[in-house]
RNA sequence: GCCCCAGUGGCGAAAUGGUAGACGCGGCAGACUCAAAAUCUGUUGCUCGAGAGAGCGUGCUGGUUCGAGUCCGGCCUGGGGCACCA
């Protein structure tokens, strides 16, 4: 009997210590098995890796290890994603320099990742702020700017005016600066951007190709990129305005609705409405107004509709006399369509709220199918279905498609100030990608600017351009913008004293071509080797956060892209397969200050249901707060260190794949644990019980039935599980195990019957072979102890993965549920291969059945093979 | 505000349109023990019933279907994203 628990503490840094001395988990170029990359999104040094690290790095890793067991060459490996805003907050609030604070959080994470006994290949690890990987994505830069692919333009920021610095706009708070407290302005400066738009249309059509992505995913993407087909109008002013043009050019997707339109909006940064605010100081006060919501899109579109009314008026295109209101508005975007709208009140409740505000107009022009057009009116709720168009002269009778040909056809022919009044126009949502940061820790980008021949890319011999060490936090502002000397620099055409760039990238740029870097991170001299790049692209399971569906995930498909286009690589579509696990959540915490503070520092007291929380320190009450994804910004996290120390990374591997579906969020909870850790020692009393009883085991011919029982137990658990883990189902995989350790448990517990009979000694021992081989990727270290103690040779690491007999998978007979009028009444316990005719014979013979028919025939009787049998009386 | 997702026992959950609640946690009862822990066995959706059994039940509401947790319409609640958190 296995008297000694099983003690992780031993056997974990053990065998972790096996597989790095043995390099099990490196991974050569050169493999010439069938390749496997898989990949888990790489973490922020933050300090610590929390529950949500562990949930995504164990999914990776028995996808990783189960791959491996089935003969796959299988890349996967770890990184940083190093550059990023924590580190200046840190070198501000305690003066230490980011690159020490991210190189020391990075050493201690490494520590945290291997004792999880991940089987990584850590001769690949990156770190984004490592010049050894930037200076390629300034190479790339460059290429892209030559391509045409990088570019400058105006853009706002949230500028801070008592910090004189930018802000992310985490960083504001109810539209003020979250240090200074001072109310946020937009501000335009001149930034790089990449042209993400050039490949609009193509991003959006190839989410039909990824067909191992979510779909839920796609559907994001796909409303992000927001294509919408429509028209292009000109409208003449009725009057003379300050404008340099005499028209003003909007756009529709509803050109149908003309009729209806009682106004037009332009967004406040306009070229319109600023010649108007130059000669308007309401307007011009309006505008201010409006540059003081910073430029958050959701901030922007919850605040009150406000408008100010310009006083110039537009000439209606149809309708000769009337004229149109201009007003400037606080919810148009200047970035979408023209920044230039007309107003239908009563088909958009927007522009209706607006309306109804403003006093304007609101005259119904499309009819609900079976509305009477005399009494038809709009309220308070705007119809934007289908129907047919009335009030609306040439239009009426049409439905609303065959109006908007109408409209853009008439519109199309006919000429305002030299230009057609309407153009068909296909528009995208998505933008351009803002990527300049006025930032210190972030990849430089690589350009100079000279009075005499503009801005010039840095010659790829002086890559990288480095960021200088000995910049200073301690006042606002970017430290690359003051430094002394940094950003003075010889104009590399014509030598002439020049200035660099001081902009550094946004970070999601770092991450957008990580996955490409791993593939050869030893070539010193390109970003990829691209025989290395094009033997293990795409990515073929990608694992991460649902938090990133939308911006990293299409940030990255046009990087591809984008690399493609400059001789990179050699693929459009990075990620082959993607599966977005659900969040770690957890409660959140504020102290009196109304600051946060994490879980670590709060003891929690459950008096009666009623619970409440206080420090640690000093017992002063804690606000309990909702339930949010762990979030450095809230503090919310857990260290999973103290539960590995406790119960080990088994236990912790364990418990997060078997408790939620992997999709779906889990909120962290202690509960369970305890549970998981029985687990591991039930496995290890198993095996330990198990061994002694199968001594000299050798499969037997004919199986009793008990060892038949237990041997189709087996294949099936074979079956499913195997079947499970290609799906990432694995809270079912863990089911699966545990039900196969019941049965291995019922076979142990009376051991003579065993001893009597081989062939169930033979099953015995197969049912525990499986069991080991079946758990190792998810419990590694305890799998290899219990190779050990079956007496086997090797690692279980580098143990194919066993096979199930088909013909042990499937059962001879079935039992089906017989339902009368769609309730169960009855079972039917009939041959697998028996025919439709047998089924109906046999269900019309139960009592259940005869009873419930009572000598009628039945209506019908629907038999569905394998499934169920259902008889309507 | 807009886009996306989720909602099933006391709890985490399972269920190619086909027996709702597998499996685990917790609870209850029992075995082992001087005792406890550990372990093992049984039981555990709700209501009625001594029982056999019957009825109800997957956020709410309406529909499609022989049959709906699953599909469709309308809501409610919670979560994610909204372009400078990563």
């Amino acid at each position: 009997m296995a008297a000694e628990r099983y003690n992780p503490r031993e056997a974990e840094p053990k065998w972790q210590t096996i597989w790095a001395q043995g390099d099990v988990f490196s991974t050569r170029n050169d493999d010439p098995r069938p390749k496997y990359y898989v990949l888990e999104m790489f973490p922020y040094p933050s300090g610590r890796i929390h529950m949500g690290h562990v949930r995504n790095y164990t999914m990776g890793d028995v996808v990783a290890r189960y791959k491996r067991a089935k003969g796959f060459a299988v890349l996967h490996p770890m990184g940083w994603d190093a550059f990023g805003l924590p580190a200046e907050n840190a070198a501000m609030e305690k003066k230490v320099h980011p690159a020490k604070w991210t190189y020391e959080n990075i050493d201690y994470m490494r520590g945290q990742l291997k004792v999880m006994g991940l089987s990584l290949d850590w001769k690949r690890e990156i770190a984004t702020c490592d010049p050894s990987y930037y200076r390629h994505q300034q190479k790339m830069f460059v290429d892209f700017f030559k391509a045409g692919l990088a570019y400058r333009r105006t853009s706002k920021v949230n500028w801070d005016p008592v910090d004189m610095t930018v802000l992310a706009n985490e960083q504001v708070v109810d539209g003020r600066g979250w240090r200074s407290g001072a109310l946020v302005e937009q501000r335009e400066l001149v930034q790089w951007n990449f042209r993400i738009t050039a490949f609009s249309d193509e991003l959006l059509t190839s989410l039909d190709s990824l067909d191992r992505w979510p779909d839920k995913v796609r559907l994001m993407q796909r409303n992000w990129i927001g294509k919408s087909v429509g028209l292009e109008v000109r409208f003449e002013f009725a009057g003379p305005t300050p404008a340099s043009d005499t028209t003003l050019e909007i756009f529709t997707t509803r050109p149908d609705t003309l009729f209806g339109a009682s106004f037009l909006a332009i967004a406040a940064d306009h070229p319109l409405a600023r010649a108007v605010g130059a000669v308007d100081p309401a307007a011009a006060a309006f505008q201010d107004d409006c540059r003081r919501m910073g430029t958050s899109v959701a901030v922007l579109e919850t605040a009150e509709k406000l408008g100010y009314d310009t006083g110039l008026r537009v000439k209606h295109p149809f309708v000769a006399g009337k004229t149109l209101p201009v007003f400037i508005a606080n919810f148009i975007l200047m970035d979408y369509g023209t920044g230039a709208i007309f107003g239908c009140p009563a088909h958009d409740q927007r522009d209706l709220d607006f309306a109804r505000k403003y006093g304007l107009e609101v005259t119904p022009v499309v009819l609900p199918t079976g509305a009477d057009p005399a009494t038809f009116t709009v309220a308070d709720v705007a119809f934007d279905g289908e129907g047919t168009l009335f009030n609306s002269d040439f239009l009426d009778g049409l439905a609303v498609d065959a109006a908007f040909e109408t409209v853009a056809a008439r519109l199309e022919s006919t000429t305002v100030a030299g230009h057609p009044q309407g153009r068909r126009r296909v528009n995208f949502r998505l933008r351009d990608w803002l990527i300049s940061r006025q930032r210190y820790w972030g990849c430089p980008i690589p350009m100079i600017h000279c009075d005499d021949c503009g801005t010039v890319p840095v010659p790829v011999e002086q890559l990288p351009v480095l960021l200088p060490d000995d910049a200073t936090f301690d006042r606002p502002g970017n430290p690359l913008d003051h430094h002394p000397t940094w950003k003075h620099v010889a104009c590399p055409v014509c030598g002439k004293p020049a200035r660099r760039e001081t902009d550094t990238m946004d970070t999601f740029v770092d991450s957008s071509w990580y996955y490409t870097r791993f593939t050869d991170p030893w070539n010193t001299e390109a970003p990829t080797t691209r025989a290395a790049a094009d033997r293990w692209l795409p990515v073929d399971q990608y694992i991460g956060g649902i938090e990133h569906a939308i911006l990293h995930l299409l940030y990255s498909r046009f990087f591809t892209r984008a690399m493609k286009a400059t001789g990179h690589v050699g693929l459009d579509e990075p990620f082959a397969g993607l599966f977005t696990q659900g969040m770690v959540v957890h409660e959140t915490y504020k102290n009196a200050e109304g600051h946060w503070v994490s879980p670590a520092e709060c003891v929690v007291d459950d008096v009666d249901g009623v619970r409440t929380a206080r420090l640690k320190a000093d017992g002063s009450p804690v606000a309990i707060g909702s339930i949010e994804k762990m979030s450095k910004s809230k503090k919310n996290t857990v260290d999973p260190s103290d539960i590995i120390a406790t119960w080990g990374a088994d236990t912790a591997r364990w418990f997060v794949l078997s408790d939620s579906p992997p999709d779906r969020d889990v909120i962290w909870t202690e509960a369970g644990v305890e549970g998981a850790h029985r687990f591991v020692q039930r496995v290890w009393r198993l095996i330990g019980d198990g061994a002694e009883l199968i001594a000299g085991a050798h499969t037997g011919a004919d199986r009793s039935p008990a060892a038949l029982a237990l041997a189709k137990i087996t294949h099936k658990t074979i079956a499913a599980v195997g079947d499970d883990v290609e799906k990432l189902g694995f809270n079912r995989a863990v089911a699966r195990l545990y039900e196969f350790a019941n049965a291995i448990g019922r076979t142990i517990a009376t051991p003579e019957p065993v001893a009597a009979d081989a062939t169930l000694t033979a099953a015995l021992a197969e049912a525990l072979d499986a069991l080991v081989r079946l758990v190792a990727p998810m419990m590694p270290h305890l799998a290899e102890e219990c190779w050990t103690v079956l007496g086997r040779d090797g690692l279980v690491s580098e143990t194919p993965w066993p096979v199930a007999d088909p013909a042990l998978v499937v059962d001879d007979t079935v039992t089906l549920p017989v339902q009368i009028n769609g309730k169960k009444r009855a079972e039917l316990t009939i041959a697998r291969a028996a025919s439709e005719a047998e089924v109906r014979e046999a269900t019309l013979a139960l009592d259940a059945v005869r009873a419930a028919l009572d000598g009628r025939p039945p209506k019908k009787i629907i038999v569905v093979p394998q499934r169920i049998v259902n008889v309507v009386a």
